[in-house]
Parts: structure tokens; C-alpha cells; sequence
RNA sequence: GCCCAGAUGGCGGAAUUGGUAGACGCGCUAGACUCAAAAUCUGGUUCUCGCAAGGGAGUGCAGGUUCGAUUCCUGUUCUGGGCACCA
């Protein structure tokens, strides 16, 4: 009996103690061999704890980290907790538990649902960020941000005392360095703020004031708090930012160096937006401000028939008329209700506002409207643009809805029903431009600007800097101080700046984050401190570089250290921190390199994006108004069951079987919400414990996991019931890591048979081990041989579920063979070891190793082993597949055109005809064209 | 609305450079073993016509390129992700 079967709960404990005893994960910062650095975005420890959809990308990462070391590599793969957040501070506002203390309740949670998995992770190299041995560096960055600059002649960050050193002995272009030397600290402060790399402006955030608070986005539903239903506007509130539009260009260049999916980089351009244009000066009638527009058509100047200015612009209020006054601020109160993502939208219902005020065209003294329109956002470009409604599918809709008359430039390119915004039509109406064709104009009309003064060319961003303060508790707090509204940093020396604990997790006054409740962490002797904090992504921009060198008290990584490393090598996580995470991230990492404190400018070389697991959710049918559930396949077309209507109730996944409800189970959920409810059955009968053989069928749908729709799958029950391995291998079979795709328990036991059935390989039920040291035949090493290419190919392309269904070949065609032989058994256990570490393990010690299957080296393939001497042929007639026809390996056209007219098949389809082409193609196929 | 991605049997998926569509697994089904059940093993399983041999159709939808298209191109529908304070 003793381990004669598969006994995985024996197995699994067994290596996973060994492997902790001896420390088998630990990673040396130093080795004779080449590195390999795999990292997985790290989690935020959520209290709702891990379910089948987490661990995927963890799972894949994890079988890469150990094929990389079967392969002779020094493998660095870390985890730890992205652990500052909403969700810990939300959850402390409504049952009052610090955030510190439930942090620490998920990360241990956390911590034994992934052990129980039988990760490879280096835990001595654990990170948290919410530690203050690990924020006291994410401060430290933030400083090294404030006191710098982003040089714009060297294209690179540099300290500000250099900036600073520049002012005092040759002044600006704004200002002598007598001048400078003259200003107040106040004013030095301000000119130096345009420049620092983390810098302190105004800017809009959601508002509540019933709430008194600032909220996320998240928060903020249909313009409403979620919390109490609210009215939410935007305010100016004073924030900090990160200057990462200094970085834009650098940021572009340095997608062409990394290996993302094509589509990655993609959104990152579009998140940045690079766009070169124009800026021109229009004159305002009747005043001496200018509006300044922002377009990448010049060229159609002369079919701009009105402008629109964002709403919110100072502007607005010196040009409208008396007249449009009220209507004007009616419209400017709207927009402040609206989202940028609502004022975006919903592009169907076109609103907007006459301001009464006109601009006057430079080049044909054309009045031109002003309109104020929520789609013109203040934050891009000049907050200002020129509407041309010929070319502009949105400014057409927007003249058509205001009445305004739409001036043809592109004659015929324009049928007066759609705008059309093509480059190749030639200019008509257009004054100086007549006659070009448009792509050509956009350089005479950008000359033309220049030469008279009124506009120039310009580079625009659609990305903005990053916003990086809270008014929150729970992140980092900010290492500065305030005096008389000038900030100062606080040194170096002074870092860790802790959390001070809290018992009340409300705003402060005027929506000031928490920590201004506490008087006297606030004010110090040397000002008053400020009271908002980090945001989520401060520490997760530079985490992988503390995985490291994660004890090192003196650095947040060691020079030496980071050279060795150097870039994450294999980056694993879902596409939903394309824009956000990995640009920070890559932002950061190049100011560090600017500042000389590592020596790659990229962090990540490679990205695997992971696709999301999604819930398969079931559903039960009650009887509106009653207490009685009807099966699925009772109801009719309209969801209803003899016409009377039904809720569609949830069901708990869990105690579903495939799609048949486990009545008990389900009687006795919810405290007993439905211990008294009745039941028909599919056959129509109705439920009794005891008796009849029909089933309650439930509905089902795929939705996104989550605890709310009660499809949510526990990874721990699964390993328990399967085993680790199982789960592991199961997870990679469900299909290509990159897409998402539904969780259907019931394939696991697939699986589950398989790692039985090439246990039964090796060990006899009754007789044990019975392998062999006989030498193979040809069959057994080309099956054996097949599968190691197959496997090294498939993991090598990050393909895992194929290796899967590979490994599953192999064993059937081995067991087909009756192979026992340990010359094939040995490698096909290696072969296993990166997805069933335990029972690999186990299988390797079992044939005599002392040595662990963690270092085995990975089986070699050799090609001799799977020759072929011949190949059958798919033969097609008209390119249908007819027959197949077997020829030698070597055979050339000639050859096969000579079999495969011979062949009785292909005579029959050609009628006796002579075709006209015969196509053969070496190794592939033959068709017959007549 | 804008950006990105996806769609193949009853289900998850395979087909790596345009070359035998449906590997592998689930489910279903027939059988073996068993008093019975579980476990295990063997066979079948895209749809359709046919007793069979053998045809026909088929990779969201509509077109196109090609000797040949799941794969390339154009258009379109639906689904998922992101859109700057969720992480």
C-alpha cells in the first residue's frame, strides 16, 4: 500500500516540508550561472482572499521559473504585497478595523493559499509596501523626484541644484540672475515648482460635499457617491504630480526595446498621444485676449466655421455677452456635474453653448462663433480648438444641431451629409492654400503662421502628468513640510516618515485627507506636514527592484546588486495595467537611470499578459411571489413558466454539479434563506429528500468572478480534494494563458486521471515500482523524444495547455507500449517537473536519485530518434481532400506527381481528364488542379 | 464615444510560416469488470444524406485575394478589457 498510489496530500506535504527544510528556493544574489529575473505583477491583498482566476499568471510564471532552472539558470522569482489601498481604508470606515491590522489578516491568508500551491518563490525576498522598511525608499524616490528636473538639452533627469546653480549665475529666460537672487523663497519656490520631476499644483478632483470628502472614480456612480448617493462636482484642489509628459518622447522610444504584445504598445502610443500640430492665436472681437486653439490641421483653416472652448476655462467668463450670460453659466454648472468619461460619451446628445463672443479668422477677418461644449476637455492640448465641420465628423454633428453654416474647402470630397476627414483632397475656398492638396498644405499653412507671428508649431501629449496624491490615509506619506504655503522637503536622514496611527478614518476639514485630524503629527517646529499621501502605484513602480536587494538598509538597491540582475527578464500580469502600472513604472525606472542608481532605463524585457479567469455563474428560477423553484428546462421562450414571471436567483457555483443543484445544499445556504422552499424537477415532479430520480436544472451565464454573483471557485478546496499538481496542471490546460476564459470545474478530474494514469507508469498498485533498466526501442524513444521537443517548443512559446495535452500523448502512447523502462521514465519526469513539482519529485526519487529534481538537468532532444522514412500525403482534387498516399521522405515532384496520378482515387475524381496543374509541396501536401 | 483584444463541435480548447479543421480533455454514449456501485479499462462522438461504400456542408456574419484561407485583406455584428483617484 505504501505509496504503490498516488497518494498527491502524502506527496505534496512531503516535498513541500523537504523543500522548505533545505531552503530549496533560496536564490544567491551571486553564481557562476546566467540569470533569469521572472516577476509577477504582486497582489493587492484583498480581504476577499484568492480564487481560481489569481494564481493563473502565477501558475505559468511559476513553470517558466522552474524550466528556466532545469536549464541551468540562476532564477530570480520573488512575490510580494502591493499591501496600501482603498479597499483596506474603505473596510476600516465601515467596521473599524485599522487598515494595518485587516492588511495583515489578508497577506496572511494570502500567504497559505499560495503555499498551498507549491510555488517557487524566494520568501526571504518578500516585499510589502505598506512596510516602513520598504516605504521608507518609495519616500526616498519621491524626494529624489522632487529635487529634480528633467533636463531639456541632455533630454534627462538631473538634480535640481544644478537648475538652481544656473539660475544664480545666468538667470532664465524669464528672469536675470540678479532677479532671481532678489526673489523671495516663495517665488523661488514657484519657478523652481515648473520644473521639479514631483511637483505641486492645482487641479480638479471629484467632490462631495455631502460626504465631505474626495472620491475615486470608482466611488462616483452615474455622477452620484456610491456611498449615500451624493451629488458630486469637480473642484480645484491642491495635489502633487509627477512631471511624466517630460518623459513622453522617451517613453515612445523606448517601446521599440522591449518585447510587449504589439497591441501593448499600442495603447501605451495612444495613451501618450503624440501628435504634432499647430498652435494658433485667433483675436477675440471687441478684446485684446487671444484664444489660443490647439489643431493638427492648419491646413483647413480656412474652413473653420466656429470654435469651442472647454467650459471650464478662466476665458469663458471675459467673452461671453450679456446676453448669453446665464445660459452660458446654466451650461458651465452641467459640466460640472459631468465626468470626463460622460462628457466623452455620450456623443448622440450633442451639448454645448454660445458664449456670444467671436473670434476673428487671420486670414479672411471671418467672425467666428465661440461655443463652450463639455467634448473639448481643459486638460489637452490649449483647452481650445477650431472646428472644422466639412472634415470633423463631431464638429459637423455640432454645426448641424446649432445651425451653424458648415463652409466647403474640399469641394467634391464633401457631400454635405457626413464630414469627411481625408488629407488627399485638393484646397478649395481656401485663400493662400487654394489648389494644394491638404497633406502639403499642413506645412505651407504651419510657415505661413510662423511668418506672420500668430501660431507655431507644436507637439502635443494627450497624456497628462500623473496625479500622485490622495486624500487618504492609507499610502505613503508625503516627506514635506509646509511653511506659509512654500513646501520643503524633509532629508534624507529623517526617512522613514511612519503612518501615525489613527482611530477615525474621515476626511479632515476642507476634504483634506484623514491624517489632518491629527493635530499633532501635523505640526512640527519645522512646519506643518502634508496630510495627503502616496498613491497605489508609488510603491508598485519600483518593486521589482527591492526583490533584489530587499534587506539592504543603506540603499533601496545595491548598484552592484541591480547590475547583476538587471532588467525583470519575464514580466507576467493581466493587460488591464497596460496604461497605468507599466508606464509608471517605466517612467520611474528611467529616472532612477538618469540619476546614475541602476543601469537599464527599461524595467521589463518581456511581458506576458495573462487573460482574465471568468465565473460561470448558475442560476435558479423561483416563482414570483412564492417560494417555489422551477428547473431550467420548464421555462419558455420568455422566461416565464405557465406565464407567470420568475427571479433569476443566483446560485452558489460550489454546490452545483455541472448544472445539476444540490437541493440540500442549497436548503441550507444563507443561514436557511430557502430551508422551506419547494422544488420541480425537470421531469415536472416535484422535490422530495427521499425519493424520485429527477434532477433541478440551473441556468447558466459567464460573468466576471466575484464574490457577489456567488461563482467564485476557492483554490484550497480544489487542491485539497485534487492536490497542488492537479490544480496547477489544470489551470494551464484550460487554455492559452493570454486569454481570458471561463472556470468550469468539472474538467479537473481530467486531468486529476491523467497524473494517475502515468503514476500507474512507474508504480504497480500491488507490486510497486516496477521499472526497468532495459534499453529502449526505436517506438519508445521517438514517443519520448516527440514530447521533449514538443514540450521545450511549447514552454519556450509560453503555449502551457498544449504541454499539457503533449505530456497526456506521451503517457498514452508509453502506456500503449507498455513502457516500464527507466531510460524513458526518467526524462518524461523531468519533463513533468515545471508543472507537477511534487509528484515529479517523487517519481525521481523513486528511481533511485538523491539528488533533487529542481536541478535535474532538462532532457536533451535529439532528432535522430524521431526520423521519418516515409509521409503520407493529403491529396487534394480542386483543393478537396480526396485520399491520402504514402511516399518516401525523399520523394520529389516528379515522384509523387506519378504516384498520385496513378492512384485510383485521383483517376476517378479527374474523369480521365489531364489537369492542368499539379502542386506539390515537400512535407506538406499535393493538389490536383483540373 | 475613443483605444485594445477575442469569436472554431454540447463545453474548454488544438491546428507554430496560408497546406489533412476539431489534437488533448470534459460531457454524452455503448461495452468490459462487479451481486451492485465507485474506480479502472475498451470503442464511438462536428452537422447532414446514406444500410454501407461514399457524398454534401462547416471555424460569428457578408464579401475579396489564392491551386488552397480558422490563418491574409475589406466591411460588419456581438463579447471582454482600458479610458487617468480600484489595484
Amino acid at each position: 500500500m505504501l505509496l504503490m498510489e498516488y497518494n498527491f496530500n502524502a506527496i505534496e506535504k512531503k516535498w513541500q516540508q523537504q523543500w522548505n527544510d533545505t531552503k530549496a528556493y533560496q536564490v544567491p544574489n551571486n553564481s557562476s550561472k546566467p540569470k533569469y529575473y521572472v516577476l509577477d505583477m504582486f497582489p493587492y491583498p484583498s480581504g476577499a482572499g484568492l480564487h481560481v482566476g489569481h494564481p493563473l499568471g502565477y501558475i505559468a510564471s511559476d513553470i517558466f521559473s522552474r524550466y528556466k532552472r532545469l536549464k541551468g539558470f540562476n532564477v530570480l522569482h520573488p512575490m510580494g504585497y502591493d499591501a496600501f489601498g482603498l479597499p483596506a481604508e474603505q473596510y476600516a470606515l465601515e467596521h473599524g478595523v485599522h487598515p494595518a491590522v485587516s492588511t495583515e489578516q489578508n497577506i496572511n491568508n494570502f500567504r497559505a493559499q499560495l503555499d498551498k500551491i507549491g510555488f517557487c518563490y524566494d520568501w526571504d525576498r518578500e516585499v510589502n509596501t505598506s512596510k516602513p522598511e520598504y516605504y521608507k525608499w518609495t519616500q526616498k524616490i519621491f524626494l529624489d523626484l522632487y529635487n529634480s528636473y528633467f533636463c531639456n538639452t541632455q533630454q534627462k533627469a538631473r538634480p535640481i541644484a544644478e537648475l538652481i546653480a544656473k539660475y544664480e549665475t545666468s538667470g532664465s529666460k524669464h528672469f536675470t540672475a540678479a532677479e532671481w537672487q532678489a526673489f523671495s523663497a516663495a517665488e523661488k519656490e514657484e519657478w523652481l515648482m515648473k520644473r521639479r520631476l514631483a511637483f505641486s499644483a492645482y487641479g480638479e478632483v471629484n467632490w462631495c460635499e455631502a460626504l465631505g470628502t474626495v472620491l475615486a472614480n470608482d466611488e462616483v456612480v452615474n455622477g452620484v457617491s456610491e456611498r449615500g448617493g451624493h451629488p458630486v462636482i469637480k473642484k480645484k484642489m491642491r495635489q502633487w504630480y509627477l512631471r511624466i509628459t517630460a518623459y513622453a518622447d522617451r517613453l515612445l522610444e523606448g517601446l521599440n526595446r522591449v518585447d510587449f504584445s504589439d497591441s501593448m504598445k499600442e495603447m501605451q502610443r495612444n495613451w501618450i498621444g503624440r501628435s504634432e500640430g499647430a498652435e494658433i492665436d485667433f483675436a477675440i472681437k471687441g478684446s485684446d485676449q487671444k484664444l489660443k486653439v490647439y489643431t493638427t490641421r492648419p491646413d483647413t483653416i480656412f474652413g473653420v466655421d466656429f470654435m469651442v472652448i472647454a467650459p471650464e476655462l478662466e476665458l469663458v467668463n471675459q467673452i461671453k455677452s450679456a446676453e448669453q450670460a446665464e445660459a452660458v453659466d446654466n451650461y458651465v454648472a452641467y459640466v460640472k456635474s459631468r465626468s470626463d468619461r460622460e462628457r466623452q460619451a455620450e456623443v448622440k446628445q450633442i451639448t454645448g453653448c454660445f458664449t456670444g463672443g467671436y473670434a476673428i479668422n487671420p486670414f479672411n477677418g471671418v467672425e467666428i462663433p465661440i461655443y463652450i461644449a463639455e467634448y473639448v476637455l481643459a486638460g489637452y492640448g490649449t483647452g481650445a480648438i477650431m472646428a472644422v465641420p466639412c472634415g470633423d465628423e463631431r464638429d459637423f454633428k455640432f454645426a448641424q444641431h446649432f445651425n451653424i453654416p458648415i463652409t466647403n474647402i474640399i469641394g467634391q470630397h464633401f457631400n454635405g451629409q457626413e464630414a469627411n476627414p481625408t488629407k488627399d483632397a485638393v484646397l478649395e475656398n481656401s485663400g493662400f492654400l487654394n489648389g494644394l492638396l491638404m497633406k502639403d498644405a499642413i506645412a505651407v499653412a504651419n510657415d505661413k503662421l510662423e511668418e506672420l507671428g500668430i501660431g507655431k508649431r507644436k507637439v502635443n501629449y494627450k497624456m497628462r502628468d500623473a496625479g500622485f496624491s490622495r486624500q487618504r490615509y492609507w499610502g505613503e506619506p508625503f516627506p514635506i513640510l509646509w511653511n506659509d504655503g512654500v513646501p520643503t522637503a524633509m532629508p534624507e536622514s529623517a526617512l522613514p516618515l511612519t503612518l501615525p496611527h489613527v482611530e477615525k478614518y474621515g476626511p479632515g476639514p476642507e476634504g483634506e485627507g484623514p491624517l489632518a485630524n491629527i493635530a499633532e503629527w501635523v505640526n512640527t517646529p519645522e512646519g506643518k506636514r502634508e496630510t495627503s499621501t502616496m498613491p497605489g502605484y508609488a510603491g508598485s513602480s519600483w518593486y521589482f527592484l527591492r526583490y533584489m536587494d530587499p534587506h539592504n538598509e543603506a540603499e533601496f538597491c545595491n548598484r552592484a546588486v541591480s547590475d547583476y540582475w538587471n532588467q525583470v527578464d519575464l514580466y507576467v500580469g493581466g493587460t488591464e495595467h497596460a496604461v497605468g502600472h507599466l508606464l509608471y513604472s517605466r517612467m520611474w525606472t528611467k529616472v532612477l537611470y538618469d540619476l546614475g542608481y541602476i543601469g537599464f532605463d527599461e524595467p521589463f524585457k518581456k511581458l506576458l499578459n495573462q487573460g482574465m479567469i471568468q465565473g460561470s455563474s448558475r442560476f435558479v428560477y423561483r416563482i414570483n411571489g412564492t417560494n417555489k423553484f422551477v428547473s431550467k428546462g420548464l421555462l419558455d421562450a420568455n422566461e416565464e413558466y405557465n406565464g407567470q414571471k420568475i427571479d433569476k436567483i443566483h446560485a452558489d457555483v460550489n454546490f452545483v454539479d455541472g448544472y445539476e443543484l444540490d437541493i440540500e445544499a442549497f436548503k441550507k445556504w444563507r443561514n436557511g434563506e430557502y430551508a422551506q422552499a419547494e422544488f420541480i424537477l425537470e421531469d415536472g415532479s416535484l422535490y422530495s429528500p427521499t425519493g424520485g430520480q429527477g434532477a433541478y436544472i440551473c441556468g447558466a451565464e459567464v460573468e466576471k468572478m466575484s464574490k457577489s454573483k456567488f461563482n467564485t471557485v476557492n483554490p484550497d478546496d480544489l487542491v485539497q480534494k485534487f492536490g497542488a499538481d492537479t490544480f496547477r496542471m489544470y489551470e494551464m490546460f484550460l487554455g492559452p494563458v493570454e486569454v481570458s476564459k471561463p472556470w468550469d470545474t468539472k474538467g479537473i478530474e481530467g486531468v486529476h486521471r491523467f497524473l494517475k494514469k502515468m503514476w500507474r507508469l512507474y508504480f504497480d498498485e500491488v507490486k510497486g515500482l516496477q521499472v526497468t533498466q532495459d534499453v529502449p526501442t526505436a517506438d519508445e524513444l521517438k514517443v519520448l523524444h516527440k514530447t521533449i521537443k514538443k514540450v521545450e517548443e511549447d514552454i519556450e512559446r509560453f503555449s502551457f495547455n498544449t504541454v499539457v495535452s503533449a505530456l497526456m500523448v506521451c503517457v498514452n502512447e508509453l502506456n500503449d507500449l507498455k513502457c516500464r523502462k527507466a531510460a524513458i521514465l526518467e526524462p518524461l519526469a523531468i519533463l513533468l517537473a515545471p508543472y507537477a513539482p511534487h509528484m515529479a519529485a517523487e517519481l525521481y526519487s523513486a528511481l533511485g536519485h538523491t539528488d533533487s529534481v529542481l536541478d535535474a538537468a532538462f532532457p536533451v532532444f535529439n532528432p535522430a530518434h524521431v526520423l521519418e522514412s516515409t509521409k503520407e500525403y493529403p491529396v487534394s482534387v480542386n483543393g478537396k481532400l480526396r485520399t491520402t498516399l504514402i511516399l518516401p521522405a525523399d520523394a520529389d515532384q516528379v515522384a509523387a506527381e506519378a504516384a498520385t496520378l496513378a492512384n485510383e482515387v485521383v483517376q476517378k475524381w479527374l474523369e480521365g481528364k489531364t489537369p492542368k496543374k499539379f502542386i506539390f509541396v515537400k512535407g506538406r501536401m499535393i493538389n490536383v488542379v483540373m
